[in-house]
DNA sequence: ATAATAGGTCAATGCCGTTGACGTATTTTG
DNA sequence: CAAAATACGTCAACGGCATTGACCTATTAT
């Protein structure tokens, strides 16, 4: 429990601040760095009056092309109902196509159309762009320990 | 900057992404970070029927005693209707004091109670501990990597 | 045939935040 | 000192978004 350690009257205060004030300025800073990555392509999608959850979608879609809609709501973790909408305003701008599979017909499989994948592309690539721009400057090494703490920290969320 | 990885010697080395890889994990990663270090202080909260959002007082008040109602309404960027409703349920919680300011009767300062800072910091605490945790086992060399990077990520976000 | 599965849809609800409009103290200002 | 501005509280209506529950259609599997 590292928790408040209140400085006793007199005590200089060398060791424990320098560690704690790293360890406040951590999450502040993970904050704004989320902040960043997110806000290009959120922008980009409310002109298309389209949300995160619509995001998500192309994301994955894009990854797992074919992907069936029970198997991305379970990958989102959402009701169905909470995916249909999206999943139709998706649809009705052309950005995804929902076909019957042949093995099952009651499934329908979901994939990027033309117009889909580029928007995703744009999207992923401005957080990519981020990304790299932020490793170029840090230099390489500084990405390893990125990747590290990070991983470390992914590592009690369950990371698959 | 396709340039050399030099791994620092002694690091523990996995499979480290190249190139666009290194950019689609680096964001998935994130986002499994922020889910770990969110998920104690959520479980927290929900036993006492608080949100995140009474989290962010605490937190800010925390760390600016006697901050006024005004000014966390600022910094949390809320309408002080969606203040309300969460200050008084930690007002009547006996988490936080509210107390009219010498210099200007009109403002209220918040102050945490003995409780309140008791909970700020088990929640902080909990996070604290992960990224003690993960920095520790990074090692210091990649603590300052992770920073470097989150600070140019923060860069673009107007990091104040 | 019948049950199970994949999916779609309607309806009610809840949570959280918003804007808007007022009301009330308490400064500050002309 | 009267009037305007400030800091805060509160009531009301609304919107986004996700949830649960129930019911429906196709299409498999048994």
């Amino acid at each position: 429990m590292p928790a408040k350690t209140p400085v006793a009257k007199g005590t200089v205060r060398t060791s424990v601040p320098k560690g704690q004030a790293a360890l406040n300025e951590a999450w502040r800073v993970m904050h704004f760095a989320l902040r960043a990555v997110i806000a290009e392509p959120d922008r980009i999608l409310a002109t298309r009056g389209l949300t995160r959850m619509h995001h998500r979608v192309l994301f994955f879609v894009a990854h797992t092309p074919g992907m069936s809609v029970g198997e991305l709501q379970s990958t989102l973790d959402v009701t169905k109902q909470a995916l249909n909408a999206p999943l139709r305003q998706l649809q009705t701008q052309g950005l995804i196509e929902l076909a019957k599979a042949d093995h099952d017909a009651r499934v329908r499989e979901i994939r990027l159309t033309e117009q889909g994948a580029e928007l995703e592309a744009q999207l992923t690539g401005e957080q990519q762009r981020l990304f790299a721009d932020a490793f170029a400057k840090a230099g390489a090494q500084a990405h390893e320990g990125w990747r590290l703490v990070m991983m470390e920290l992914a590592r009690h969320a369950g990371m698959k």
